[in-house]
DNA sequence: GTAGACCGAATTGTATACAATTTGTAGAGT
DNA sequence: ACTCTACAAATTGTATACAATTCGGTCTAC
């Protein structure tokens, strides 16, 4: 159910936007199989609101890469493969790795940033010293991890669509921090890359995101076909 | 005005879609100046259809980034200012660095993507032989050429945000290109690309790519204040 | 029994009507 | 003259109504 009151501060009433946000989530936990038709009629029922704020989050959804559009056939919620999963990490290392090479050879643009990444080096040194999480909160909190290093490059543009990407790659993320608690390892790539960082060591820094982001990409990996598997099953 | 017979075929009546493309090529032409307000109504009028389409259409330039959009108040054609500039060449330059240096290692994935990169060779080299062309035109064909390597590197969501990006930098490249004929070192520069590509240079192939998008931008960044001058004195 | 035409339900595309919010302005009060 | 309030116009947000298209099924012709 959605509601105006669920709406950001400072965002007034705007069913659209978080119908938007809504249905990202719920794909993004694989609530729907993949090519599952999604019927105006059958979202204005879930979500109690008109087609005009449905159609324009779907739409919305489309650009975004979340839906496929069918002419005049609606909208389904969009298979991601192996291979397009292959792409959006690529994409991401291309985004990444320039981010992290600028903050390494110029460092964070001001003050803010400079803090953000004393946080970020405290919050991976506690994880790695013990304080467990559940999986949910640590995929949130390397994804936060990677948008901090974006922001503090400085590049608004750059975050905007690295964002974009790790939200679709959410999609499987989701599903192998679910099985594996890697948090160790993933610490200790961490605070490697921002101490390369803080070492202007530029080769350091690309090499030590370029691991960082590989071992993400080959635990997906194994994931995936059980994830296909399992949403195979739902689709049937 | 919008007429559905100007919908590209497979694509039935979908005034939305064609809205978005219309307006997408007038804010790139200047069509408006920036900041300028679009009001729901007044593009009803223009384009002679209901609201529900023009809506539709503006959230999706909302998250293309062409327009902002203002809660409860309508949308504005968002204003790049050069910092912005600066941040999609920087991106463009992340996605094509990788995607060039892609193609250059393993070369292009399939045969039909070998035959463009032919085409690409004949094209630019018949310009640097003299066949000259209008300025709208050679634009045309600098996008085309690095978004037909882009797609021969085998990556489509790649070349999905390089497109994007490639989309709203056109704002300012149609006033560069329209102000100085830079064919002759643009074809020098796109055919040692190419020539390096075959050459499987990697490291060729990427200062090369380099070289081009730095001239681009530097050529763009000249342009650009007379541009924002020009623009503020429509706006008052 | 099969192919093809035709009809109707379901769904999307478009237009309009109504509600809520914002903003500018006129007017009263100080 | 200045500020604050209240109201009206304009504009966006949402809901509903109508038109056009698609798709499945049935019925007929062969």
């Amino acid at each position: 159910m959605i509601r105006n009151d669920q709406i950001v501060e400072g965002e007034p009433s705007n069913l659209s936007a978080s119908i938007v946000a809504t249905l990202k989530e719920q794909i993004i936990h694989w609530h729907y199989p993949p090519e599952h038709r999604l019927t105006e009629v059958e979202l204005c029922k879930t979500f109690n609101v008109s087609r005009s704020p449905v159609r324009e989050a779907l739409r919305v959804l489309a650009t975004d890469g979340f839906v496929k559009k069918l002419p005049n056939r609606g909208y389904v919620v969009r298979q991601h493969n192996i291979h397009e999963i292959e792409e959006l990490y690529e994409v991401r290392v291309a985004l990444e790795l320039y981010a992290v090479e600028c903050l390494a050879r110029r460092g964070p643009l001001n003050e803010n940033d400079k803090e953000d990444l004393v946080k970020l080096k405290r919050t991976w040194t506690d994880l790695l010293n013990g304080s467990s999480k559940k999986a949910e909160e640590l995929a949130r909190l390397d994804t936060q991890f990677h948008e901090t290093l974006a922001h503090a490059a400085g590049n608004k543009t750059l975050l905007r669509h690295l964002r974009t990407i790790n939200e679709r790659l959410m999609l499987f993320r989701m599903i192998d921090f679910d099985k594996v608690d890697r948090a160790k390892s993933t610490c200790h790539q961490h605070l490697k890359i921002l101490k390369c960082i803080t070492a202007k060591d530029t080769p350091g820094a690309r090499a030590a995101m370029q691991q960082n982001i590989d071992e993400g990409r080959n635990n997906v990996h194994t994931a995936i076909k059980d994830a296909l598997a399992r949403a195979y099953s739902m689709k049937t």
